[in-house]
DNA sequence: TCCATATACTTCGAGTTCAAATGATGCGAG
DNA sequence: CTCGCATCATTTGAACTCGAAGTATATGGA
């Protein structure tokens, strides 16, 4: 049977992001932050849009709306207005934002959701996943 | 880099399961179910219980408890007294609830998420979750 | 120049999720 | 038998998600 392996993988595949979840949500009470502010923060490298946010996100651009009125009524980002386009504001860490970021990036970082898998298995998985998702 | 691969696997593997959600949610609005609903009688083949139904939907209890209120109202399942265990009960899909359950069967298997892939290759995929998962 | 279409951001409602607390029942160790 | 701990189901609260609708701006072509 043909669904018998989806069905497999696609519950495979949830669980595996659930374990993903579970380790930022981890990091999050650490840090005392929100999964998403979290995940914000970790993406939030270099002067960004917030449409390119929500893309490097993987969400809608309305998610990032909401977690940028969080994460700037505490002081970690700032929505200025694009040097070039006037629809789109650009997204820069405060000072503290990058404090905030460097604590977020290094407990993220201790943990690889990879470990499971030798290199070559960890290539294998990302080309199929490529396929798939194009 | 190791964390290079890391992160775009992660990235990859939560494309993809946001693909089966939108398919869920696009199958969950033609038959006016909202997409936890369609899961739900998608797992519920014979008489489980709210836990077992909770563990095939790799989810929490509580949730579980939520979809089953709303399949309840609509006349889609039963709550019966669990024949040997007082705590728990047994959920039983009612005539109605059957043939909700064959649409919902019907319209989820007309796609396949791993069309992408060969056999072997969705194998392999399935090897490689279930050595992340386990 | 002016209009049609596309894009950026935001607001809002409905539905989901997890996690913690609660009450009832099961079950094994002493 | 009974005490202590595990398990089933439920309730509740905070946060997250999507998608649709609305406003402002951009951009290409008539």
């Amino acid at each position: 049977m043909a669904g018998q392996i989806d069905r497999e993988v696609c519950n495979l595949a949830h669980r595996f992001v659930q374990k993903l979840d579970a380790h930022v949500r981890r990091v999050a009470d650490e840090l005392g932050l929100t999964p998403t502010q979290v995940v914000a923060l970790r993406e939030l490298s270099d002067p960004i849009t917030a449409r390119e946010l929500a893309n490097r996100m993987a969400c809608e651009a309305s998610n990032a709306t909401f977690v940028l009125d969080r994460l700037e009524q505490q002081g970690l980002v700032e929505r200025r207005p694009h040097p070039t386009d006037r629809r789109a504001k650009q997204i820069v860490l405060t000072p503290a934002g990058e404090r905030r970021r460097a604590d977020v990036l290094e407990r993220l970082d201790a943990y690889s959701p990879l470990a499971a898998l030798s290199r070559t298995q960890q290539t294998s998985l990302r080309d199929l996943l490529r396929a798939l998702v194009t």
